[in-house]
DNA sequence: CTCTTAACTTTACGTGTGTAAAAAAAGGAC
DNA sequence: GTCCTTTTTTTACACACGTAAAGTTAAGAG
């Protein structure tokens, strides 16, 4: 059962007897290589253990094969939704795909660039931290090699490739519906842990005045340097229910996470909030996090098309890479989000 | 601003003005080169643009300092979690972590196994996706590197280095619970994706006749192919409140996932599972999910100990790669659960 | 000034593979 | 059997750095 193992493709050309220049074509592309050959080769690889070094082989290509691709946060489903997308979309261009996570500390985020700088890999998809980002690395970063933004786009770096949600679209239409079928919402901010949340933040007041509602915001006295989403939502309800404000009105919150927390506080105030109940409280979210179908009331929220947003942003990061397109002409897609009705709004 | 950029260490040697090998060695390790040549060769670096190239240094080491972890699946904030553990504690022992996915394809997790045998890579983290791994191409990577397993032990290898959760305490310890302030639970099975599954389920079962109950187990009959627990435990609940059974029972669920699914299926029913509630529903759950805090009633459950999992696996393989430790001497760890009573029973 | 030692430079080879060019072999048509 | 084409082998260099040995320089003690 235990083969002989083979360490360099030296020892296994002499083993198979098949020169080693023959044996690197086999293993980049077998069609350059006799079919004839191809058996022979084959034949000897299955009585022996052997497996090309992988950094011999990237060290000396043009093209290193590798994608980087760098997350904010473990812990979030949203992330782990989009970083799915890129996976399977990347892997099915046959790429290999390096992920770190910043776990939320610039250095580390800085620390993820390096790296991918010095495996020289392809191209580097990155979905910022935000404000606290370490700028001037993900900056270098991108003067070095195909570089695509995702979900969070800084403000100091407006004119790079970008693949996202179109927040003014999300948000507007949410905030729109809630006005539509009801109260126009209160907005729950989220910590500003990244632009989005000033997207949002500004898309809600956009809409709301265009429907000559006046805006209305909650929750940005919170110190922005946390993801803990949930708690927020959760803290800045209590308050508000414990003292009877809001009880009756619409909640439009900031993301999922925020209203989970919301939709806590509503419970353990006896309070129901659902589109059905006129006049009374209804919570609403964004992103369509996966739980939402099962809270209590489920929730109604606009979800983010994570999967098209994966697979532009691989399918824009191989462009760049094949040089079919000048990356000083960059290209910012934004997708639509669509509302998912639950019961909650 | 833009520094020239330096792509070899030899250019750097000659820019800076000091030997190569001298750079070698300042970068592997600044306390075998003089203070002040360390000055002149930091003062040189801020000058340009230069990080050693990744492959090169990894091929003509004795060590790699990298180890490939494996997990199963993205989307499960357990495995985020115990990831996000790994990486923390792999960090501060000064290794690069390589993450793979399985995204619960056998082929995908086999591959994973296989770059990282190509990578030399110091050792492997491996939480199996179960039944389905290919256990042949995991036991090759076993047979040639330092190897631990996390979270699951397939039946079929039993004499690994094994770090997870002792589950005949853990499910036997809230199943104990249950029986001490109410009536005996009824169980209630999650698809049976890995080994876990049949071990919380013994585990159940051997409490329940120790204090003199009859077991009972539920939703055993769906296929065990998917991760979509929520809806398997909504879907086996709706069907029985449907009937009006179980409504007044105590139910434990596999793990929380399902019972996310089994809370929304008894608030849609009208059912609000409690403690308190003398008699009435309870539900608990299996794993303490981040969000068990946050839904209504908030989920009692048993938590694990995530932390100490990936702390333990990553010690465990820095013994196994320090040759502190015979691999043919397997050690299996497993950490004690402890419950988390909030309200749902 | 000489000696000793630490620090550095020079030189050379090793890591496992990609890749190009020239030479040799294989295969097929006539 | 000869010629031509396709495939393979031979040879050689490249990739960027690790590492060891031998020789050179610098620094300090006496």
């Amino acid at each position: 059962m235990t083969k002989p193992r083979i360490k360099t493709m030296e020892e296994l050309s002499v083993a198979i007897g098949v020169s080693r220049p023959t044996l690197s074509r086999f293993f980049q592309d077998p069609s350059l290589v006799k079919k004839k050959t191809i058996d022979r080769i084959e034949e000897g690889l299955a009585q022996v253990e052997y497996v090309p070094n992988f950094f011999a082989t990237r060290l000396n290509r043009k093209s290193t094969g590798i994608i980087g691709v760098i997350i904010p946060y473990l812990n979030d489903l949203f992330f782990t939704k989009l970083l799915e997308s890129v996976e399977v979309a990347a892997m099915e261009a046959g790429l290999t795909v390096i992920t770190q996570c910043s776990h939320s500390d610039p250095a580390i985020e800085a620390r993820a660039a390096e790296t991918f700088m010095s495996m020289n890999v392809d191209g580097a998809l990155v979905a910022p931290l935000g404000d606290q980002s370490d700028q001037s690395a993900l900056l270098r970063l991108k003067s070095r090699l195909p570089f695509v933004l995702m979900d969070s786009r800084p403000k100091t770096m407006p004119n790079i490739d970008f693949v996202g949600t179109n927040h003014a679209q999300s948000t507007g239409l949410i905030t729109e519906y809630l006005c539509r079928v009801g109260e126009p919402p209160i907005f729950l901010a989220m910590p500003r842990v990244n632009f989005n949340a000033m997207e949002r933040e500004n898309a809600y007041i956009a809409k709301m005045e265009e429907l000559g509602f006046e805006p209305q915001i909650l929750g940005t006295r919170l110190r922005g340097d946390d993801w803990h989403f949930e708690d927020h939502g959760q803290a800045v309800l209590e308050a508000e229910f414990a003292s009877g404000h809001l009880t009756e009105r619409s909640i439009l919150c900031a993301n999922d996470r925020v209203a989970i927390g919301a939709l806590h506080a509503a419970a353990r105030h006896g309070l129901t909030p659902g589109r059905t109940a006129k006049g009374g409280l209804r919570i609403a979210g964004h992103d369509d996090y996966p739980l939402c179908p099962y809270l209590y009331p489920a929730l109604t929220t606009v979800a983010q098309n994570t999967d098209a947003i994966g697979k532009k942003a691989v399918y824009r990061i191989l462009q760049l890479i094949g040089g079919e397109i000048s990356n000083d002409d960059p290209e910012i897609t934004l997708f639509d989000g669509h509302l998912e009705l639950r019961q909650s709004a």
